[in-house]
DNA sequence: TCTAATGTCTATAGCGACTATAGAGTCAAG
DNA sequence: CTTGACTCTATAGTCGCTATAGACATTAGA
């Protein structure tokens, strides 16, 4: 199997496949007569587990002490525990703070709803009033600050 | 107020700051004698405009548009509300993505509890065994798909 | 007043995880 | 036998910083 298909069959771009071979984690593959590399079955699943590993947002060096132990899975494993509670815990840091994003950005763009026609922008409007604009949480202040207010 | 001060009361570091000048998101400020950059309150309003942007998550060059819609609040802000709406959508995607991953590191570190002395690794056990293994989710598996299974 | 410490300046290089480009070689179909 | 698609290597660029080097400015203490 040469590049272009492994990259077909697991939806990884040729040039990410190589950069991943400099990077240690997909060993150097044998080479064809004109000096493609060949690939089996065993790297298209290796690649497959970067690839899964790189959806769940791990860097690359934590995945090829991953692939190391896949590669030697007698040796101790306390650590891959540690690195998933680890991980686990910046899921969860990461989804509160878009939560709290997403709270914002939405009461951002109910003040910007509608479109406009050129001269009075909502937010704008929303802001110069002191009333409506104080309502507003403090960080929607903030963000557009230094207009009136 | 030199980029020091500016930096600490806005909590941006010094070369962040002038990071931002480079990239024409902050104007280049008077000097000082000494070649100092000098910074007033209108600065540090834009500043704090810049970093709670970045906050959530946006990109410097959008930023840059917002500050232009900011120097030049008569003009059209369909697009504001455009940009927040697709923002919005990304971070629900992400939220999704991330609960999903979550869900999944979380059955992987289930099956490797509880430390280990050395030879038998609970992941490596559950999915040598066909019936554990099976019962876990699709993607689990795919993750250390290599093995026996 | 001198000196040492701190702050600021510019310019450049490095980070991670790619992505794009250039220029060459290889291979299969018409 | 040529055209086009694929592959090769090497290098530079992306984004949003961060780190480093080496020089100049300012400030506090002796």
């Amino acid at each position: 199997m040469k590049i272009g298909e492994l990259a077909e069959k697991t939806g990884c771009k040729v040039v990410t496949i190589r950069y991943y071979e400099k990077k240690g984690l997909l060993t150097r593959p044998p080479r064809s007569k004109g000096n493609y590399r060949l690939y089996n079955e065993a790297d298209l699943e290796r690649l497959e587990f970067i690839l899964h590993c790189r959806k769940h947002e791990m860097q690359l060096d934590e995945i090829k002490k991953l692939l190391e132990f896949r590669d030697h899975p007698q040796r101790d494993c306390t650590w891959v525990s540690e690195l998933l509670s680890s991980q686990i815990e910046d899921i969860n840091a990461k989804i509160h703070s878009l939560q709290q994003l997403k709270k914002q950005l939405k009461n951002l763009r109910s003040r910007c709803d509608g479109g406009h026609d050129g001269e009075t922008c909502a937010i704008m409007q929303g802001l110069d009033d002191k009333e409506s604009c104080c309502a507003v949480e403090d960080d929607l202040l903030k963000l557009l600050g230094s207009h009136k207010h």
